[in-house]
DNA sequence: GGCCAGGTTCGCT
DNA sequence: AGCGAACATGGC
């Protein structure tokens, strides 16, 4: 095994815990990535080669600076300066939170959520392939049962590598999803409908039917149009795209559930926000909504917001 | 045990 | 257009 370090000198203020533990989803592990001992780990995955990236703070939230540990079979400049990429998007050090803390600052709901969070960056999918695959393993069934199929997914298809006797795993491709097809989702607990989805997007990918990861070149409107034109891509599944997979500032998936009852519990109302209210309300934040929507998630999965469905009578 | 969960498609009016 | 069922699984 070959060893490199090099540091990152992300945009302030960069909350690393804050922003480890929100991709993690607070729970040491999820998916392919784990943050333990105020290490983030992830297995980077170029398509022919794979290496570990571990990544540390050695600085604070107004002057951040990240220690990142690169171990791999064989590692060049060009693996280096891929790998630096990737855990640089992945860990969403550049983007500037200025902007948005200021106006959620002046705004009566938003205000306590990011003095709560303040510094916690917009973690992202190292393709919009995996970003794509895991929005639709968890349509509709609790983040839960998401969080279980998406790891048994990712620990029966994911390329691993050992380091030191532990193995990790980076994201299946689209090649060995396609692959095992249909009854090898269905082993990992997927609905047949599900399987399906994710079986077809992965075969078109492998022959060139369909390319996900040219989308960046897109603006908001024709990525949307592109992702809702698939098989099992609604319009939660792309918005939700644009946050995560995309980085784009303004993404704001109106139709999810759990994004409905908190507006409605946030905003006192009696019960949970319609989507097209949700929507309609959420102007006020743009072209910020995917930092709102991501503060408020990170709120949800922090139990800073309790998220339980009405109280029985 | 039943009901619901960070949706989407499909088949009905 | 709009509405309801089916979907698989785990937690409460």
């Amino acid at each position: 095994m070959n060893e490199a370090v090099f540091t990152l000198q992300p945009a302030p203020p960069y909350d690393f815990d804050r922003t480890a533990a929100y991709a993690t989803y607070y729970r040491g592990t999820y998916g392919a990535e784990s943050y333990t001992d105020g290490v983030f780990r992830r297995l980077l995955d170029a398509g022919d080669s794979l290496c570990l990236a571990s990544v540390r703070s050695v600085g604070t939230v107004d002057r951040p600076l990240l220690q990142v540990d690169i171990t791999a079979a064989t590692l060049d400049d060009t693996a280096l300066a891929g790998a630096r990429r990737q855990i640089s998007w992945i860990l969403g050090v550049e983007q500037d939170l200025l902007p948005f803390h200021a106006m959620a600052g002046e705004d009566p709901t938003l205000a306590p959520l990011v003095t709560r969070l303040h510094g916690l960056h917009m973690p992202q999918t190292a393709s919009v392939y995996e970003a794509l695959i895991l929005a639709i393993v968890g349509q509709q069934i609790s983040s839960q049962v998401a969080a279980t199929l998406r790891t048994l997914l990712i620990n029966a298809y994911g390329p691993s590598m050992e380091v030191a006797g532990q193995v990790y795993r980076s994201f299946p491709r689209a090649k060995a999803i396609s692959a095992v097809g249909i009854d090898g989702l269905r082993a990992v607990k997927l609905s047949n409908r599900k399987a399906e989805y994710i079986r077809d997007i992965s075969t078109a990918i492998t022959t060139g039917e369909l390319e996900l990861e040219d989308m960046h070149s897109c603006d908001d409107e024709e990525v949307v149009r592109r992702l809702v034109s698939i098989r099992g891509v609604g319009p939660w599944t792309a918005h939700w795209l644009l946050i995560r997979a995309l980085g784009r500032s303004d993404g704001f998936p109106h139709g999810d559930l759990a994004l409905c009852r908190t507006l409605g519990q946030l905003m006192q109302s009696a019960g949970p926000m319609k989507p097209q209210e949700a929507l309609e309300h959420s102007r006020r934040w743009s072209p910020y909504r995917s930092y709102v929507t991501t503060y408020l998630f990170a709120a949800i999965r922090s139990r800073l917001i309790s998220t339980a469905a009405k109280s029985r009578p």
